[in-house]
RNA sequence: GGGCGCGUAGCUCAGUUGGUUAGAGCGCAGCCCUGAUAAGGCUGAGGUCCCAAGUUCGAAUCUUGGCGCGCCCA
């Protein structure tokens, strides 16, 4: 016996239950086990943070991690699933802060690293809680005990060990970064921050005079000492720093004559009517052709301030610049790269014509040149732009460029502002000393007074202020820090990641393509306490520097010590993680002998670094493995690198899928500069395969969309767009979430949280599902249809019912059961073809629809035999049989999507009479296979047409107002296509039934019925006919169908002309369409007409009656609650002579269908009559269950 | 401002290499069925495939340019 179906029993309570039951039998293990032997399929999990609730959006992420796993376990691989956290960086040092009501890194170390270390340390895991129960209740299947932590030593020892090799390789170095400076406070603030203190201000804003330096090339484009460029900006405090004036090389620049003090001056040739308003004065265009920017470019000029100027003047020149031939460069990126224009959006033409001036110059001074910059606008100022790469994101990306083109000593970055917001000592006297912001005027009246100053306004922008201290503006501010050399690597990530398969295709090239395209080098270092520190000791003496690779490594080192203070906080505070050693400030403390310099100390650098870089070393930093030879972190490693499979969202690509791709590439990929290292080759971890040369750390990745609110909107804790998952969880259940977000659209479609949908995803599918299962599980037992029994020992797998007595093979079944056992395995091909493509989107379509035609046309087709009286008859038990596999099957193919319910059919259908001889879990079940053999493509055809016939006959019944209960004579069935006549003339029992008709009659002459359309085939005519195209279908159709039909028929072909020009249509060069005639009860569809018998004869009408009389019967039986077996007496009594007789020709039908043991047309004593509705006839029903 | 993606029914989304009646589910309307029954099914209405131009015999699909939305970057 099955266990009987709890209907008080909902799914979220079912899920529960067996949530229960795998972890109490450790089921998940035991799938590991069970594949110990089996080749590995490798999952990386990309660490979630944990110390933020967990939103639905994760439950997408972590749904899409789970069922390509658990599919591919299923189909015999060796999956692990290590899980992860991500726990170093500001997200949790602001959380911190925020408990402890503090905001500066002042405030941070007033209140002690120390402790504000081991604070971080717990917050990480404040919601780990909420997010092991989310992973769990979602079914998410992954090995949380043996989690990675990107605070724990042994991962941040294998981080160190990366870096050390990248050091010593000299990808690591020192540079500036510009950063959001808070300079009264002393810190850089986040972009997050930043974001939060915009306020609109008035700033002077000023147009200054910067005169041309008189070389060659100034004569030759004709201007003259009494020449300046009108130079425009915001900020005068910055003017002492200026290395660059920036033009845009497609726009036209003019030489104007001041008409009042005829000096002259080079601006923007749209900007100058402008600039003469501004004046009043008139500003005389001197040359009419003009410059464009380009032209310009390369021309020097005296900066407004010589405090750098002098003392660089002797250096600028010995600058030499790269030289490259027009062969070594062909295509427009490398192109940008050279001539510094990487990141603006020039014209491929602007970009070429720079790169060839910059080609012909042979040299050139580094500071105080017009540069191009695709910024610059001719919206305000005056087209040229002031310069100060320390004061500026973009004026730095251009010193940048400007540098890559040379080589040899020059000014690095001009700066003469100090962190405190003070100008230092190289700035100008007057401003030494003094607050940056206070000096805007006098540096103005400085300009002023030297004639240098031609126009000063104010300007109303939005500028940044700290959001602490509301006076206080942020400043971008050069900071030193640490980078990694990936721009070297660029052309090996490309490569890298033209290997990848991205799902949706255009990551590849869009999105992730285009940012390597883009790539610079990676900042790396942070001034901040929670992360990991970066692992570089720096010689007090001489500014030497060392990497470290590990701890052990730092320990042994000569003279090493420091390492009580750790000790002493461990005595103090026993239950202080070990890992902490490795932190700050415990791990600053740690200091050597410097082997650079005799008595020196080696110290470590402050910086801890960019958490993104954690997450990108997980391949090899999960198992802790720090390069070494042999050992379980080698093997561990090896056998998992790459990974066939990851999935995150959109907003990983210049996260998570970056760094993973960079680091992979810089530690294993193979170029000259990393192999001409002899000692990096010998220690050298080689991967190579065969099929992918590049050490990709990842085969196939699934980027999913971001998961927006109900309201469209970006989900966000504080609009509350979204519900709490446990809600889902508890009132649909995880199935139903996970359905809904498997089958309804492409995983990367950025979806609509809709909890409407995820309701109406479960009676969809899931409940239709349920809904078969019950229905087998009621019948089943009434028949006591127990395949445990006839089975044995043989279990399930391999079709050991074969052995069982009634279990007959496939051939001496219907054709019904045939039929559905083909569609299931036609859907076993499919699910098992698109899974391995990771397309879970088609895979459930075809599950849906497989379940659609097993629920309404394989039951509804079976169902006589499921009533049938004779328990044993080779038909009824065929029927179990057949729908007992499907239900099996359908219970495996769903596993991976919804694997709470596949668990409840399993045990429910072959556990409970299997027992232990069968896999105790569906998801220790090998994933079903399709069987060639039993797939038959002519049988599914067949069986859909007469689900369209049916269908149409419906419609036409619909239409003319025909219930279906109500018997008609015949109806016509019409096709366009004859192939399968013969075949649906044997089966028209199976219409007739559907449709409650008497007989069903494939006309032979249809003409009285339908005409015919015919139509051609545009696929084979048009390129064959071509203009004459769009003339033939109204040509066609002017003529008679019938009569083109019958010229076919003779001929073989048909005549038609289309403006004079005669053609011969073939028949595969023609398509015939029927359509019902007027005046008939009729449909059509597809090639097919159902036309309806519709006259109504006394039998007929009595036939009627009798069904509606079952009808009635059957609710009274419902209503007075009697089971499905019972049998009853009825009484009707009755007015209607219809009725009467209609009782009397149908009572042996009435009595059957309604399993009753007589029917009078009497009242039942002491039982209550019914008044009911037969057709249009009173009566009166009178029903108990037989004594 | 740049890059990428998206725009198809009231809603959520499919739509393979261009082929002439553009699909599904929900919702809505009408109906049916009733031995799966606080289920199930059928039918219908509903579309300028964002707009414009182009390529083509033919465009939801390809190209270009707009408009709108989203994400990332600046």
């Amino acid at each position: 016996m099955f266990p009987a179906v709890d209907k008080s029993e909902s799914f979220p309570q079912r899920e529960l239950a067996i949530g229960e039951f795998w972890k109490s039998q450790n089921i998940y293990e035991k799938t590991l086990v069970a594949r110990a032997e089996a080749p590995s399929f490798v999952f990386y999990e990309g660490p979630p943070t944990a110390n933020g609730m967990p939103h639905p959006g994760h439950c997408l992420t972590r749904a899409i991690k789970d069922v390509f796993p658990r599919y591919r376990t299923m189909r015999g691989f060796r999956c692990e699933r290590k899980a992860g956290w991500d726990t170093h960086g500001l997200p949790v040092e602001v959380e911190v802060c925020k408990e402890l009501g503090i905001h500066s890194k002042e405030e941070i170390e007033a209140y002690g690293i120390e402790p504000f270390i081991q604070k971080c340390q717990k917050s990480v895991w404040r919601y780990m809680q909420e997010w092991e129960r989310l992973t769990e209740r979602l079914g998410f299947w992954v090995n949380l005990e043996e989690a990675y932590v990107t605070y724990h030593q042994s991962y941040v020892e294998s981080v160190w060990w990366s870096l050390k090799t990248l050091f010593d390789r000299d990808l690591l170095y020192q540079g500036h970064k510009i950063v959001w400076w808070w300079a009264q406070g002393g810190t850089a603030l986040s972009a997050g921050e930043v974001g939060q203190g915009y306020r609109e201000v008035a700033d002077p804003s000023v147009f200054v005079k910067f005169p041309i330096v008189m070389d060659d090339k100034a004569k030759k484009l004709g201007f003259d000492e009494k020449t300046s460029f009108l130079v425009w900006t915001t900020t005068p405090w910055t003017l002492p720093s200026n290395q660059f004036v920036a033009v845009h090389p497609e726009i036209e620049y003019a030489t104007v004559t001041d008409s009042e003090t005829g000096e002259k001056l080079i601006l923007a040739k749209d900007l100058v009517e402008t600039i003469a308003g501004k004046m009043k004065r008139e500003l005389k265009i001197e040359n009419e052709n003009g410059n464009t920017g380009i032209d310009l470019l390369e021309l020097r000029y005296m900066p407004p301030f010589d405090c750098f100027y002098k003392k660089h003047d002797t250096t600028i020149t010995k600058l030499q610049r790269f030289s490259f031939g027009d062969d070594d460069v062909e295509d427009l990126t490398a192109m940008r790269i050279y001539a510094g224009l990487s990141q603006s959006g020039l014209k491929p033409e602007s970009v070429e014509k720079v790169f060839q001036l910059y080609g012909k110059l042979s040299n050139s001074s580094l500071a105080w040149r017009v540069v191009p910059a695709g910024f610059v606008t001719t919206e305000s100022g005056s087209g040229i732009v002031h310069q100060a790469p320390a004061f500026g994101e973009v004026d730095y990306d251009v010193l940048r460029d400007q540098k890559a083109r040379f080589e040899g000593e020059g000014p690095e970055l001009i700066n003469c502002v100090a962190p405190n917001g003070n100008f230092t000592d190289e700035a100008p006297e007057f401003v030494r000393g003094r607050k940056y912001e206070d000096c805007n005027k006098d540096i103005n009246r400085d300009l002023k007074q030297r004639g240098l100053l031609y126009h000063q306004e104010q300007y109303r922008h939005d500028v940044s202020f700290c959001w602490r201290a509301e006076e206080d503006r942020l400043i971008p501010y050069p900071r030193e820090s640490w980078f990694i050399r990936t721009t070297n690597y660029k052309d090996q990530m490309l490569a890298n990641n033209s290997k990848i398969h991205w799902l949706p295709e255009h990551i590849k090239d869009g999105r992730f393509g285009k940012f390597l395209g883009s790539n610079v080098d990676w900042a790396l270092s942070r001034e901040r306490y929670w992360g990991t520190p970066l692992p570089i000791w720096v010689c007090q003496e001489t500014g030497k520097k060392q990497a470290i690779g590990s701890y052990q490594e730092l320990l042994d080192k000569p003279g090493c010590t420091g390492t009580e203070v750790w000790d002493e906080a461990k005595a103090a505070n026993p239950d202080l993680p070990d890992d902490l050693q490795v932190h700050k400030p415990y791990i600053d403390a740690v200091t050597y002998d410097s082997p650079f310099a005799k008595g020196a100390t080696m110290q470590r650098v402050t910086e801890v670094i960019d958490c993104w870089y954690d997450s990108g070393a997980m391949p090899f930093a999960q198992w802790g493995y720090r390069g070494q030879e042999s050992g379980p972190e080698r093997e561990r490693f090896e056998s998992q690198f790459p990974a066939d499979f990851i999935s995150e969202a959109l907003d990983q690509t210049r996260g998570w899928f970056y760094s993973q791709l960079a680091i992979s590439t810089l530690l294993w990929g193979n170029d000259e500069a990393r192999m001409s290292n002899d000692e990096q080759k010998k220690s050298t971890f080689d991967i190579r395969h065969s099929s992918f040369p590049y050490p990709h750390p990842f085969r196939n990745c699934i980027v999913l969309g971001l998961m927006l609110g109900e309201d469209g909107q970006k989900m966000s804790k504080s609009k509350r767009n979204y519900r709490d998952p446990s809600e889902i969880f508890d009132h649909y259940g995880a199935d139903a979430l996970r359905w809904y977000l498997f089958a309804n659209q492409a995983p990367w479609t950025s979806i609509r949280y809709s909890e409407q949908s995820i309701k109406d995803s479960i009676p969809e599918f899931l409940l239709r599902l349920w809904n078969v299962y019950s229905f087998f599980t009621i019948y089943a037992n009434i028949d006591g249809f127990d395949p445990g029994k006839e089975v044995g020992s043989q279990g399930t797998e391999d079709r050991g019912w074969d052995a069982a007595k009634s279990y007959r093979p496939m051939a001496e079944r219907s054709e019904l059961d045939r039929w559905i056992i083909s569609e299931l395995h036609t859907t076993t091909a499919k699910v098992v073809e698109r899974m391995d493509a990771y397309d879970n989107y088609a895979a459930c379509q075809a599950i849906t629809e497989f379940v659609d035609a097993l629920s309404n046309w394989y039951v509804r087709r079976s169902r006589d035999r499921f009533w049938a009286n004779d328990k044993q008859s080779p038909e009824k038990l065929d029927a179990y049989w057949t729908l007992y596999e499907c239900l099996i099957t359908t219970s495996k193919l769903i596993a991976p999507f919804v694997p709470f319910l596949a668990e409840s059919l399993w045990q429910k259908l072959v556990i409970s009479v299997f027992g232990d001889q069968v896999e105790e879990s569906v998801h220790l079940c090998d994933y079903p296979t399709s069987e060639v053999a039993a797939i038959d493509e002519v049988l599914s055809a067949r069986m859909n047409l007469v689900r369209h016939i049916s269908s149409l006959g419906r419609k036409a019944r619909s239409n003319a107002e025909l219930k279906v209960r109500q018997p008609l004579a015949s109806v016509q069935v019409i096709l366009a296509d004859t192939t399968h006549k013969d075949w649906l003339v044997e089966h028209a029992a199976v219409i007739a039934e559907e449709l409650n008709v008497k007989k069903v009659e494939y006309s032979d002459q249809p003409d009285q019925y339908v005409e015919h359309e015919v139509l051609p085939n545009f696929k084979l005519l048009g390129p064959k006919l071509g203009k004459l195209m769009p003339k033939l279908k109204p040509a066609l159709n002017q003529e008679n169908g019938t009569e083109l039909l019958a010229n076919l028929r003779d001929n073989g072909k048909i005549n038609i002309t289309i403006e004079d020009k005669k053609l011969e249509l073939l028949p595969e060069e023609i398509e015939v369409r029927i359509k019902a005639r007027e005046g008939w009860a009729a449909a059509n569809a597809k090639g097919v007409v159902v036309v309806l018998a519709t006259e109504l004869t006394d039998d007929l009408v009595a036939e009627g009656l009798a069904r509606d009389l079952v009808r009635v019967i059957q609710d009274q039986r419902k209503e007075i609650g009697c089971d499905f077996t019972d049998r009853i007496e009825i009484g009707i009594v009755t007015e209607s002579d219809k009725v009467k007789q209609a009782i009397e020709m149908f009572g042996d039908y009435l009595a059957d269908e309604t399993l009753a043991n007589s029917i009078t047309q009497k009242s039942i004593d002491k039982i209550a009559g019914n008044s009911v509705k037969i057709g249009e006839h009173e009566a009166t029903l009178h029903l108990r269950v037989a004594p």
